[in-house]
DNA sequence: CGCGGTGTTGAAAATTGTCAATAATTGTGG
DNA sequence: CCACAATTATTGACAATTTTCAACACCGCG
């Protein structure tokens, strides 16, 4: 018999990842409502996914653990990845509209969500402005993130494509309190040409550029940032672009 | 003095784009409580913008007339186009998550639009479970929307992109009332290609290609698409894309 | 220790962008 | 209503970037 009674190990109130998740910018006695909206956890084993294209949608998920992408298949058999959600981030709000998912989540490596049913989150939305808020805020940052990959597809060309998806995920890795210059690569090369919409071979010689020019060490997916002015250079463009 | 008063005539529930705008799947008692929400409309001259990017957000609006791009600068003063918007569209959503517009709204032809100030917008999502589902609805539809601009811009060739740009600008006018193969685009060479993710160059040659091909009648900025099974290829590679 | 998946690298081909010249159209003011 | 200026669009030649196809290397794991 545990200390903590199983339920208590679900509050978002408990949770380390709570700034950076839902109740993000709560009052504290909103946060507390919040407690009863998670009643479950899921894991998700690498590789399998959380959802699929076509499934009903019933809940959102927050990343407790592990590393997601986001896929849809196009007519060919070729997939496109729309992102990669880490923890803390909410995934399935494109299922909303249509209450069918119109993707794939799969999870990169061993992962946990909490689950979110999204007639609780309603009910929470419409009893608590600050839940309301907060529910429209990550909609609206999905749709703001959404034009930074336009952007970054429309008008990049590939190694700048390449740094800014290097300093994205490290800013994001950094808000989590790891290194902000260096990471592990959790998705192969494919995904990564997939995203940024190059192919693995291109994103393969890039990264190989940059580190022949001394910017990067690169190790398979491991990853180093050696020229920090490159790096502030890089932040720049990704900032204006964004 | 007209016969309606002024107010009269903003009621959502009296507007002939009812079923493509807000009001959407609303029952027709929640309808009715919605006509309270427009207490304003707003003209915008063409090239004019109904918002620019760092202007506060405190509305979401309704297109009623015109046709609207919504854009942002990048840092070498090229522009990307993230879309288009035609009457029944909703606009503003970017801003809902920092309270600042993250891109310019600009009019392509003299237009006007409903105004829906958000904390009103709230208020009813709190009140009437029918409009919170709705407005869940059309932001999920717009992060739906991102998606498949990002599977364009990822995946395909500027022959395949400009076609699916024209079947989508005809699909959304059809739905609309207006013919399904011919069209008079309102927007710029140099607008379709930053949306595309081409040059106007490469957009001009690329009509210019399916004009010569036999599939449009393409003079200047009106259109027509002559091939209707070139069509309805081009229609299941657009709906497989999304 | 070999095998499958993953990543790297090279050479040639395809696509798109760039630069430049010209044409057509639209808007404006006389 | 016409003519001119300004904007917008078309087209060509060439260059740059990226893809494609192919061969090979590396890693982790049974």
């Amino acid at each position: 018999m545990s200390a903590t009674p199983p339920r208590m190990q679900l509050a978002c109130s408990a949770c380390n990842l709570r700034d950076l998740c839902m109740p993000s910018g709560l009052a504290a006695a909103d946060m507390a409502r919040l407690d009863g909206l998670i009643t479950s956890r899921r894991t998700v084993k690498r590789r399998a996914a959380l959802y699929r294209r076509g499934d009903p949608f019933t809940a959102l998920y927050a990343v407790r653990s592990g590393i997601f992408k986001s896929c849809q298949q196009s007519e060919g058999g070729a997939e496109l990845v729309t992102g990669f959600h880490m923890a803390g981030e909410i995934l399935g709000m494109e299922g909303i509209d249509q209450d069918l998912h119109t993707c794939d989540a799969v999870a990169l490596e061993d992962a946990e969500v909490c689950v979110m049913p999204f007639d609780a989150v309603c009910q929470l939305a419409r009893e608590i402005p600050g839940v309301q808020r907060q529910l429209h805020r990550i909609m609206s940052r999905e749709i703001v993130r959404d034009h930074g990959v336009m952007q970054l597809l429309a008008n990049m060309r590939a190694e700048e494509r390449v740094a800014s998806f290097l300093l994205n995920l490290l800013q994001r890795l950094q808000a989590r309190g790891f290194s902000g210059s260096e990471l592990v690569l959790r998705m192969s090369r494919q995904d990564i040409g997939s995203f940024l919409g190059l192919t693995l071979e291109t994103v393969s010689r890039t990264l190989s550029k940059l580190a022949a020019d001394g910017l990067l060490e690169v190790q398979h997916r491991h990853i180093r940032i050696l020229d920090s002015e490159a790096r502030r250079r890089w932040q720049r463009q990704l900032d204006a672009a964004t």
